[in-house]
DNA sequence: CTTATTTTTTAGTCAAGGCTAAAAAATAAT
DNA sequence: ATTATTTTTTAGCCTTGACTAAAAAATAAG
């Protein structure tokens, strides 16, 4: 068993080790744990002695199979209880991330099994990302983020790459939500700034807006 | 917020404070803790200190109205997400208790609002308890203890004192419910065991059973 | 290559919440 | 009214997971 502390350290090496490749840094989890990187360090070492992740000094950290999956079945009920809060509960997809940080460090596997099958075993949590199977297995799509886009080319919103409140809000009030078709009417290759249609409204987004958005294409 | 244990103790005194009357002693609050003397006086004195309880040296403990609101609500949360595992994900009465043990403490007032809603605003748990309402207010019921019942009396099973799994299970292999109708077809003074009917089966029970079962007569 | 800067680790401290052993108060038994 | 026993508190120590300040290693600059 895991104490809370260490659950979110694990989570968030596993999230880290999603993007950037090779071994995390010390600085790198300390700033996202919004920590400092001496207590980092601490924790990383007692991870290591656990083998649940491979530590080398001044190199950084890399989670073992055994430290990967305790993170996957984290990632698991986190995004299950979002998908609770959302289809059952009837939350806002920016309000659930908060109480789903709490929910995703409840011990009891026959409830995720449960809470699962309750809710149909949904493939996706209300921002787009996939929830991993019982066997930590996610289930692979092709999406692309908006601004990759070129002028002239539509795409079906599948998911965010940030999901801060004030980012979901935001695209609430310009109507877009996951299903929710673009077009790309213009580009603006100087700051990537673009001018969209959603619906029968066209305006315009910042670069920020469009990398922040993950399409599928095709 | 309290944290953790501050919760877990919190609710103990209420419980504790339900039956005997005045003040907690610190033994009885250490016991119900699983845990030592010592470690039960340091925390309500730094519960004192918070005001969420009284405390007179060597005499012992009681919840102030701070101290019980918080209680209540622990307890609201508690017997929700109970009724949540069993009416909604299919638990049995049995298994509820430790999962909920940890629900218990999710912060989030919107969720209880939410969830309460979504249960369709119980009034009692699946052991029979009493949920108390938003305010805190618990319904009063007529109840009274199976052993209390005497020969050829009748009553309907409406909660449970013991709601550990084993006592839970023995009532299932007798088929034992709430809402189930129990005669009473004779008592043994001595030893207050008693012989009883339940639909069509006739069977011995021990005072320890009898004692663990409310009852609504009437 | 040598120095400066940044990153990371170590050393030492702290609060929370446990524990044991000893002291003190309350209660029970002579 | 003492003495013995039980209950409760205090004192001192431990682990976890933070922190700051200082040292050490890695990296960047000159
Ligand atoms: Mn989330
Ligand atoms: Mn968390
Ligand atoms: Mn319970
Ligand atoms: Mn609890």
């Amino acid at each position: 068993m895991y104490s809370l502390a260490e659950e979110n350290y694990i989570k968030a090496i596993f999230h880290l080790q999603q993007t950037k490749t090779g071994a995390v840094s010390t600085n790198a989890i300390a700033e996202s744990m919004d920590t400092k990187a001496s207590s980092a360090t601490d924790m990383v070492q007692k991870l290591a002695d656990k083998k649940v992740l491979s530590y080398i000094k001044y190199k950084g950290s890399k989670l073992t199979e055994k430290g990967k999956k305790i993170a996957t079945r984290i990632v698991r009920k986190h995004r299950l209880w979002e998908v609770f809060l959302v289809d059952k509960l009837g939350f806002h997809w920016d309000e659930v991330h908060e109480i789903a940080e709490q929910l995703e460090h409840i011990h009891s596997n026959e409830l995720i099994k449960r809470l699962d099958a309750f809710l149909g075993s949904p493939a996706f949590d209300p921002h787009g990302d996939p929830i991993p199977d019982e066997h930590g297995n996610f289930m692979k799509t092709e999406k692309k983020l908006l601004s990759q886009l070129n002028k002239s080319q539509y795409g079906v919103c599948v998911g965010v790459k940030e999901s801060s409140a004030e980012y979901l809000q935001y695209l609430d009030k310009k109507k877009i939500s996951i299903g929710t078709k673009i077009n790309v009417l213009g580009k603006e290759f100087f700051d990537g700034s673009m001018v969209i249609q959603v619906g029968r409204d066209q305006f315009f987004i910042s670069k920020q807006i469009a990398e922040n958005l993950y399409v599928q294409t095709n």
